[in-house]
DNA sequence: TAAATAATACGATGCTCATCGAAGTATGGA
DNA sequence: TCCATACTTCGATGAGCATCGTATTATTTA
């Protein structure tokens, strides 16, 4: 008799091709419908249907109901989390073309993971903020500390509103380019929302690519020493 | 076009029952002839030979060829390491039987990962090692400390002949049972060989059990203060 | 009220793949 | 030289399951 964890039972969900490309479309953080979905997965919107309800059964995903479209999310941040650990630890794709290539570039360089930053810049920020003193890593969470709490606020980043989200306040999210830790949770959110705010990025529609704009490039530059 | 990781290549190879028993039972880092990984699987040899092949073309096991005998062993450490994550993130199994229970109580409590210690008893001796300074965690590795160096050439692990062998000398592995870190690679093993050979722990056929022994109760609480 | 759109339900199809029996190869020992 | 053992190869079988055509339900718009 072998005991071990159900290993299966997750990765049997993840295993199938369209579903994996559903899941993967969903990291992006945002809501999308059955037919975009389907659509991503170059799949029939019967065949997404059918997929949707056994991700939707296992609590991966969630879905709210706006007149005859059903839009779709990932159900938590614990799973869009679990997802980033599996793309870290599975093969890069094969690439079949330039375009597929620069793709991969750019989503290396800075992407969303769920509804954080995630990529090169995101583990660049997350190691500066660990320098500075404001954040500290304890296992698979960041504390706050005395001085970052200081400088969220200064920032413009509402920590006592962030803590009062039903949510993970920051967890060590693993990024699967670089393979290291990012900043995710309520905190990690809250940055990337003011990031957009002060136009420091932008997002791309049905892309999970995040592009840092001038005004971003000098902001980061001046907080954080950063150059991009 | 959706470019990210290729999760099915990986997942798909793990998902099978009988691939996943085969994986489970090789966790114990030692090598096992295919008629014995039959058995463990429950399945007949000529199965367990076509899932043995093509875990092999996967690079996530090695065989050595001795007579009629075929031994074989995970790859490596980095494959080990892999399986733990994602055993971490699956669900634990649905008990069955008292039986069973009682075995994943033992697992949980003291265990082999590939070739050193895992499960409680692990992580807590990681943890105390860690606050009497002797290792300091960066990232996805252990540094030992100067003072470390005296402790473990002290203990009679040989630091120097540890760090020669060509194999990551010390990394955090995430354990599934604690989902935190116990120590790894190169000198976890030392630590796993040291313990055996003082005869602080006995591991069991065909399990990957680990009993501390009333020597080693006694000698884990002078060295460490751990109470087990 | 009728047509268009979003999505689901159901059933047929066909593909992938694990499984195992039968047969074959390699090695060791009597 | 013959038999036993360890393992692999090949081929047949069958189960699971993704896919999609067709039909149906729900909602919006004209």
């Amino acid at each position: 008799m072998i005991v071990h964890p159900n290993i299966s039972a997750l990765t049997a969900l993840l295993t199938e091709r369209s579903r994996a490309a559903i899941l993967a479309a969903l990291m992006d953080g945002k809501f999308h419908t059955a037919s975009e979905l389907a659509y991503m997965a170059s799949i029939k919107p019967q065949t997404a249907s059918f997929h949707l309800a056994k991700l939707e059964e296992n609590n991966l995903i969630i879905c709210e109901k706006h007149g005859r479209f059903r839009y779709f999310r990932l159900a938590n941040d614990e799973v869009a989390n679990t997802l980033e650990i599996i793309m870290a630890i599975s093969p890069l794709p094969e690439v079949r073309s330039l375009n597929q290539s620069s793709q991969l570039k750019k989503l290396e360089s800075a992407r969303t993971c769920y509804d954080h930053l995630a990529g090169r810049v995101s583990v660049s920020l997350t190691k500066l903020m660990e320098e500075a003193g404001y954040i500290e890593r304890d296992n698979k969470k960041f504390l706050v500390t005395k001085s970052g709490e200081l400088f969220f606020e200064d920032f413009g980043v509402d920590l006592v509103g962030l803590s009062k989200k039903r949510r993970a306040f920051s967890n060590a999210c693993l990024d699967w380019s670089e393979r290291t830790y990012h900043l995710g949770g309520a905190l990690g959110n809250g940055l990337f929302e003011r990031y957009l705010e002060l136009d420091w990025i932008e997002t791309k529609e049905n892309s999970r690519e995040v592009v840092i704009t001038d005004r971003g490039k000098s902001g980061f530059k001046d907080l954080f020493g950063l150059e991009i």
